[in-house]
DNA sequence: CTGAAAGCGCTTACAG
DNA sequence: CTGAAAGCGCTTACAG
């Protein structure tokens, strides 16, 4: 279905700046007195133009407010201003948060951002992207977990010749390619907290062991007990499946142990809700008989009550990095960013009983 | 800066269907003996072709797997393939279902959707929505509430000739540009549930008076209870903020009144775990104590515990009703889509003691 | 029903 | 450092 027509009823000579998208680069050019190739050059930032030839166009680009057609300049390089996010992640909040950091970067340079949630369970995903990328004619991608960790996908994105970015728990590419999160060292941070607060029986819910990011967590956690002297015995831990439904049941399993865990850290936080609920039901009382920590941050954290001590990544700066990695200059690419995810305490632990 | 340049260094002779973007109408043209302009008008469903001539250009087009370049065709129409979606809702299950929606219903057309976040409160956010819909020359946008309620944004765009689209509680505009969300419906059907569980001290608590939607809700469920000969009195309806904490000061003021309430409405999910807190601070217990019912269900109501009645919005149809009115023909507008908000009944409520 | 010409607003070689 | 020509891949008048 072609688009409708534009009606062009608009009053002839209205007497503002000119709605944008009118005065194209001939204009500029005719007013400027030099030829269009200049002013595209100066659009384009080349070096190839005196000072003061620069000067003028762009004081008259200024005027005018002139801002060149996306679309014209899209056909003519044969790339789009278009940065696209793909992401197979559940967790809204996540993506929300990843797509306003996006954003930020993305503000006043002309580049708009698209979004391509898909199913990387489907078999036809790959080709899904495969057809946005080409038929876009994107500018680049970034990638989400999980779909991040997908060599197919990636290797698809190579063949293509199309740029972009992995946001991953370790790096899994050049660096000029990778968000790296660190997931580890959040672990590890709780590791040394449960262990300072003096707590001797710890349990841990990890989720599925084909997410990085679990795998990543869960070894953290468990290096670190164990450097520490503290190493956790293999029916400590339990695997779920990142559902409050999968905290309940690994939680129920863990507090019929003997001796009892007097702390239990749960990668994510709908399985440490999923550990208030057993505790409940056991008439445990969150911290006293049971210390309880969580991993993300989500909005669950604080309306769970007692609120939920949990590992914060920073999304929005997570995703400010990739779109800014796909803006960047190939030539130059810019030193890999350092996110670092860190323990937000709430009320949620406190010292074992006796 | 510009796009890097594609560095064209492929295998010339892939021997697959060639990548999607090599061949032009041009090849379509000259490979189906027709012109281009014949091509044109296939790829745009002009009813202006003989049947046979439509037959053999489409079945060289499929051979080819030609897809017409939406940059080249932007350029020509003045309009781009793009769907702009406007958004100031910190709801970020709301924000990502939708566009799920909006992309159920893009899926196949060639269409894409990006995303345009902005704050409300500021001052010049209309105008950031304005070089949003010019400069990418977006083929329609819609709008989600709350900024589907600012009729400032609406006279822009009307102005600026861009379709668009606003989902609201209530009509505000033409039947052809809204998706009427009928929030009170789902008001209506929880002053019915809890009268009829017996309830007779009901509480209610709403959210900020100049939301159109909390107004709706607050309405249904309140010229309900009136109309049943259970009209409540002015003390039982507090005006919360839609936060957690709010939901905890409203709850604890309500559960001081005598006679106490036995249910309390909280006109969102988020207000209604903080009733729960606030209940568990009393030594109440839900439903046993007092009933609730929250608005939304959102992740948090089946989390908390006992899990949380609430009114579901179909908001992924929301979305892909949006998306789809965008692209129908102006000419034969699609009728009106209904959305109808329901109860979903778990365990936070039963009949009042005694 | 079909087509040759001009154009959408930019950029890429190629000259100078 | 600057410009005239050709082209990106489509569509819009205008003919026939």
């Amino acid at each position: 279905m072609p688009p409708r027509r534009a009606k062009d009823t608009r009053p002839a000579a209205a007497p503002k700046p000119s709605a944008a998208g009118k005065t194209t680069i001939n204009d500029i050019a005719r007013l400027a007195g030099v030829s269009k190739k200049t002013v595209s050059r100066i659009i384009n930032h080349s070096p190839l133009v005196r000072e003061d030839t620069r000067e003028k166009v762009q004081s008259v680009m200024n005027e005018l407010g002139f801002v060149p057609d996306p679309m014209a300049r899209a056909l003519a390089f044969r790339r789009s201003f278009l940065i696209g996010m793909v992401y197979d992640n559940p967790n809204a909040e996540y993506i929300v948060n990843m797509l306003s950091g996006a954003l930020d970067s993305l503000r006043g340079t002309g580049f708009e951002l698209v979004v391509h949630p898909c199913d990387s369970k489907s078999p036809d995903y790959i080709e899904g992207v495969r057809q946005f990328v080409l038929q876009q004619r994107l500018h680049g991608v970034f990638l989400v977990p999980r779909v991040s960790e997908d060599q197919a996908l990636v290797d698809m994105l190579k063949e293509t010749d199309c740029r972009y970015a992995r946001i991953a728990a370790i790096s899994l590419d050049d660096a000029a390619r990778m968000i790296t999160t660190n997931d580890r060292e959040g672990a590890v941070e709780v590791a040394k907290y449960l262990e300072s607060l003096g707590h001797k029986h710890i349990g841990l819910i990890t989720g599925p062991q084909r997410y990085l990011s679990t795998r990543e967590r869960g070894a953290g956690f468990i290096d670190t007990l164990s450097k520490r002297g503290a190493a956790l015995p293999a029916k400590y831990i339990a695997e779920g499946g990142y559902t409050f439904e999968s905290g309940v049941a690994c939680a129920e399993r863990l507090l019929a142990l003997k001796p009892r865990p007097t702390a239990i850290f749960a990668l994510n936080d709908e399985m440490a809700a999923g550990v208030y609920k057993a505790a409940h039901k056991l008439g445990l009382s969150v911290p006293e008989d049971l210390s309880v920590v969580g991993f993300d941050d989500s909005p669950i954290a604080s309306r769970l009550w007692p609120s939920l001590s949990t590992v914060r990544l920073p999304i929005r700066d997570m995703g400010l990095h990739a779109a800014a990695m796909l803006l960047a200059d190939p030539a130059r690419p810019r030193p890999a960013p350092v996110i670092t995810p860190y323990l937000v305490v709430r009320e949620s632990c406190q010292p074992p009983r006796g």
